[in-house]
DNA sequence: GCTTTTGAGTTGAAAGTTCAACCAATCGTG
DNA sequence: CACGATTGGTTGAACTTTCAACTCAAAAGC
């Protein structure tokens, strides 16, 4: 953008920048692969299934679900379309506030995740936290906050203040 | 898969778990937006040329390319097509075996790396390593080189043995 | 109280990605 | 040296995601 030459990365981080962009393309790719063989469904649908299911009457707002997965609006509608017609959930005007929209997890989606998540699990473990040592995943969860707060907002986890 | 419980996450491992998560889905958004909005091309597309750029002869098998960008030959295939169009690479069989086809950046499509460079890297910067301390960016060098061999070969960084 | 504005959500078309089928060149093997 | 198997790459169709336009309901102005 400016005419003045950038701070190039030097060596190390140039590796720990290869590195990164290569785990965080190969991570969600091998998520996908192990869900959509063992349960026919993407990430993206894992995880608006499986946030319905930990919440409070298994029911949330698309606004809410759209942040939550870290997805836009236009894209949560759309899945959520194939996901109802599946008849894994169910969409409903919010009684108290007509221009919500109620995502609902039915008994068949709670069937559903439940049969999927420990498939997944196993490999999040597999993939994630088995390679690491205790301190590299506490190391993790902070190195992962401050990026995240770097980038700004709109996040599922709420802000925790101490890195 | 199994019948039997899984090992679930305990609340650390999900803490991290859903950071990273988040992270890796909207870290790549962050950086498409910016290199959409500043250069008008795609995360993906840039890899692309930023890899040739940085090649002997600025030229690389269409297979070679496709691993360092971690994607399919087809999808590589596609978005050659599109570079192509614009004039920023060419595609040629190799001379030297005539089953393999070279991409090589052309003189503009080096113009375009270029110019595209020094925005991308200032919001590598900004997002990823401003926010950490020297001794985190070492354990993120660390932590993705683990997570990295988990997940498999393939990988675009070539094996390094130490963790 | 009626109109304008704003915000949530949906939709259809365009762009991108994946999947499976295909072509073409090389390698192996008899 | 011929013929099937393999490998690198492309293509078109199906599917997914994005983008912009649109609908509808609640809030805000006046």
């Amino acid at each position: 953008m400016s005419t003045d030459e950038p701070r190039w990365l030097d060596d190390d981080e140039q590796e720990a920048w290869l590195a990164l962009v290569s785990t965080g393309t190969r991570l969600p790719a091998a998520l996908d692969r192990q869900l959509q063989r063992d349960a026919g469904i993407s990430h993206f649908e894992y995880q608006v299934l499986a946030w319905l299911s930990m919440s409070p009457e298994r029911t949330l707002r698309m606004s809410a679900l759209a942040n939550f997965v870290d997805g836009s609006l236009s894209r949560l509608s759309h899945t959520a379309k194939r996901l109802e017609k599946e008849g894994w959930i169910r969409r409903t005007p919010d009684p108290a506030n007509g221009r919500y929209t109620l995502a609902v997890l039915t008994d068949q989606g709670w069937d559903k995740v439940a049969a999927a998540a420990p498939g997944h699990v196993a490999e999040v473990r597999r993939l994630v936290f088995d390679p690491l040592t205790k301190a590299q995943q506490k190391q993790l969860r902070q190195i992962g906050r401050r990026i995240s707060n770097a980038i700004g907002p709109d996040n599922a986890c709420p802000a925790t203040t101490n890195d």
